[in-house]
DNA sequence: GACTCCGATCTTTTT
DNA sequence: GATCGGAGTC
């Protein structure tokens, strides 16, 4: 019981209120992770619950492997049965257990955030649509929006809701974008991230008796972040506490920052609804930092209407005044860091790796990073690609993964002509599209490649069926290390890129080594049970940024966006790129809820810090290759005066406390100057038809084949072939300026000219 | 089918 | 400024 002896009251409740519904409202600092791990530790030791029965979600790889090691060094080898990780890894696994529920095989394909784009283009494209206003992004977004509120496509179409806000927002085919995206990742026996959620909640609402069992199972159910909870993640997480009423959630309301990806803080008060005898706990003393951070802090915050009432307090020290720093330029800026950092090094003994430089972009990095290097200080940005989303990471990948699932359209596309062989875009599309019509799987027109596909082509397809044929037999005999060795040799993908001798060649070489070295480490855990390449390949599609441990040198400055600083703390903190329309972002700037978002975001930026605190702004910046002038955030003056103070020695003119820097409601300079230069860019070569002056899409339900055709963007044309394809009539059209097109009639407007 | 050039786009992020 | 996809050319 000792490690229970450091907790204070509040925390010890948290702790040993195991039993029933618990709400614990966690203030930046406060310890919200110590009582989560004590919580779980004090199951097992004190209450003797089996750690098979505990199940805890946590957002991030990260947070939940700190939690494990956290949770080992209190119980030792028993964390080892805990159900702890990421909603989408524990739900991942739950869905390859129970897949044949659902319809899927037991090895689906995860589709990262890329690969959803890409099928998105690939049905825009498909459906004849313009993609400039079916942009992939906008439309993942919208699906992604929906599944994250358990809105399925059938719903989606039906309801009369959805369809008028479609057309208000001139996108009326949204649903139908929708429902073919489903299909068609169901078809390739692909599930995208939000699926493994959205499916979990399929599974448990169809199937009683599977959500029995787990309900039976979890009978402790711990959430963290849960200020970051979106719907479908609320729903799951009810549905397995709703027998054992067992359910603990911790969070902070003041912390939420990913609304914009469907994180729902009403989700707080709904809990409070769902789960009516709950316990409310507040952890409400900040441990963390100086008493003038948290002042400042709190006044931020305050500004905010949408909060639960809370008073973060902290015993800590008075601390220095937070300093505020003006530069020039961003470059400028970049000095001022790197020599305050300097300089507090040499004057108080810091270490470097007390310091963290925050920003609201991962473009703010490079001027930062610049000046750091000029003065020799070592630093580690944190954030951009990861190595998993590399291209020659992911081509290798999108072998393994075609091999295992054979009907993974993305990874086909991705690999069919790596190296090139000779299969050029017509020949792809031509077999996908064959799949979908004959309704058949996509390796079945690949086995049978020369019903679909002529000449050189088809012959090259044999030649690749037969490469990943003899895949599929080394994958079944040798471990995910020597098959993904063998693979990367026979595809020819090693020799590509060990016969490019540019830099970027022999990085993306060693990359691929890379690669198979952690194959081989995967393979060599001796907890690891299974040592294919399936089995690997469900750990890594979860898997993305922190995870490359292998520095020696462990003094560096971190530099990484505030979102990703979230759960983190530095003695001294600088948050950079103070300026109106960076932060808080322009493009938030619309409704009063994303002002309150961003508002958030700089409180869990201020509440970083233990020791000092820097606001840093310049007055002009790069962004987008132009030098823009920029005006101090407005998030500077709804800090209280009393806790800031001006830096003197940087800044060529002193900044002004107090005083209204006037910030303009939406459009503001930069706003302007991009208007205007967007206006001056060069004459664009109009390339496209004009419609005609009376152009009216006509009814085209009775359209005969040889009709004379307008349509509005590739100008006049001749039906060719009118064809059904399932619900769905598609017309061939010959058009006089852009050639052959299939359009889909549901869709497509078309002027019957005779 | 492969290569090259042009131009549109660009938040935050985890999975 | 850098990247990526599409269109145009051989």
């Amino acid at each position: 019981m000792d490690y229970l002896s450091s907790l204070n009251e509040p925390q010890y409740e948290g702790v040993v209120n195991t039993e029933g519904p618990a709400m614990i409202i966690a203030g930046a600092g406060s310890g919200k992770t110590r009582v989560l791990t004590y919580r779980i530790a004090y199951l097992i030791k004190e209450k003797g619950i089996d750690p098979f029965n505990i199940l805890s979600l946590t957002f991030t790889n990260k947070a939940a492997r700190e939690m494990r090691e956290r949770i080992e060094s209190v119980v030792g080898n028993d964390a080892r049965n805990l159900w702890m990780g990421t909603f989408h890894s524990v739900f991942a696994r739950m869905l390859r257990a129970e897949a044949d529920r659902l319809g899927y095989p037991s090895n689906f394909t995860i589709y990262d955030t890329e690969d959803s784009k890409s099928l998105i283009r690939a049905i825009v494209k498909d459906f004849g649509l313009d993609d400039k206003v079916y942009k992939p992004n906008v439309v993942l977004n919208r699906i992604s929006g929906a599944k994250n509120r358990l809105v399925s496509w059938q719903e989606y179409t039906t309801n009369p809701l959805y369809k008028a806000d479609d057309d208000t927002a001139m996108k009326p085919e949204m649903g139908r974008l929708y429902k073919t995206y489903c299909q068609r990742c169901f078809k390739a026996n692909a599930m995208d991230f939000d699926d493994l959620l959205f499916n979990t909640n399929v599974l448990f609402r169809d199937h009683v008796d599977v959500l029995n069992k787990y309900q039976h199972r979890f009978k402790y159910v711990m959430v963290d972040e849960f200020q970051d909870t979106n719907v479908s993640q609320y729903t799951i997480t009810k549905k397995l506490a709703s027998v054992s009423q067992n359910i603990a959630v911790v969070g902070d309301d003041a912390q939420s920052i990913y609304a914009f990806r469907g994180a729902n803080i009403e989700n707080i008060l709904n809990f409070e609804k769902d789960f009516p005898d709950l316990k409310i706990i507040k952890l409400e003393q900040n441990y963390r930092s100086s008493q003038n951070i948290v002042n400042a802090a709190n006044s931020v915050i305050d500004m905010n209407k949408s909060q639960l009432k809370k008073t973060v307090w902290t015993a800590n020290d008075e601390g220095s005044k937070i300093e505020l720093i003006k530069s020039v330029s961003d470059n400028e800026e970049g000095r001022f860091v790197s020599s305050a950092i300097f300089e507090q090094k040499a004057q108080k003994g810091y270490a470097s790796s007390d310091f963290a430089v925050l920003y609201r972009t991962n473009s703010q990095s490079r001027a930062i990073e610049e000046a750091l290097r000029k003065s020799g200080i070592h630093y580690k940005i944190y954030g951009g690609l990861s190595f998993y989303q590399r291209k020659e990471i992911k081509d290798l990948l999108a072998y393994l993964r075609f091999v295992i699932n054979t009907n993974d359209e993305q990874s086909f596309r991705r690999i069919v002509n790596l190296p090139k062989r000779g299969v050029g875009v017509a020949s792809v599309e031509k077999m996908i599209v064959a799949a979908f019509e004959h309704d058949i799987p996509l390796w079945e027109v690949l086995t049978n490649v020369e019903h679909f596909v002529s000449g050189r082509a088809a012959n090259a397809v044999k030649d690749f069926v037969t490469l990943i044929k003899s895949f599929k037999i080394s994958v079944e005999t040798k471990d995910a290390h020597e098959a993904a060795s063998h693979i990367a040799k026979n595809s020819g993908l090693i020799k590509e890129l060990y016969d490019d001798k540019t830099i970027e060649g022999l990085n993306r070489y060693e990359n691929v080594q890379e690669l198979l070295n952690a194959i081989k480490e995967y393979v060599d855990t001796p907890e690891v049970e299974e040592k294919g390449i399936g089995a690997f390949l469900q750990e890594v599609a979860l898997l993305t940024n922190q995870d490359n441990e292998n520095d020696q040198n462990t003094d560096f400055v971190t530099l990484m966006t505030i979102h990703s600083a979230k759960g983190l703390e530095f003695k001294n903190v600088f948050i950079v790129g103070l300026e109106e329309d960076l932060f808080p972002s322009q493009m938030m700037l619309s409704s009063r809820a994303d002002l309150e978002e961003e508002r958030r975001l700089f409180y869990v930026a201020i509440t970083r810090a233990k020791e000092n605190l820097y606001f840093s702004y310049a007055l002009s910046r790069y962004r987008y290759g132009r030098l823009l002038n920029c005006e101090p955030s407005r998030f500077i003056e709804e800090v209280d005066p009393s806790y800031l103070k001006v830096n003197t020695r940087y800044g060529s003119r002193e900044p002004k406390l107090g005083q209204s820097f006037e910030t303009p409601a939406v459009s503001s300079r930069y706003a302007r100057n991009l208007v205007q230069s967007r206006k001056a860019q060069t004459k664009k070569p109009l390339q496209y038809h004009k419609p005609s002056p009376d152009f009216k899409p006509s009814d085209t339900s009775e359209l005969q084949e040889g009709a004379k055709v307008e349509h509005p963007k590739f100008g006049f044309g001749k039906v060719a072939k009118m064809d059904t394809d399932g619900a769905n009539r598609k017309a061939k059209v010959i058009f006089e300026d852009f050639g052959e097109k299939t359009l889909l009639l549901t869709f497509a407007k078309l002027r019957i000219v005779e």
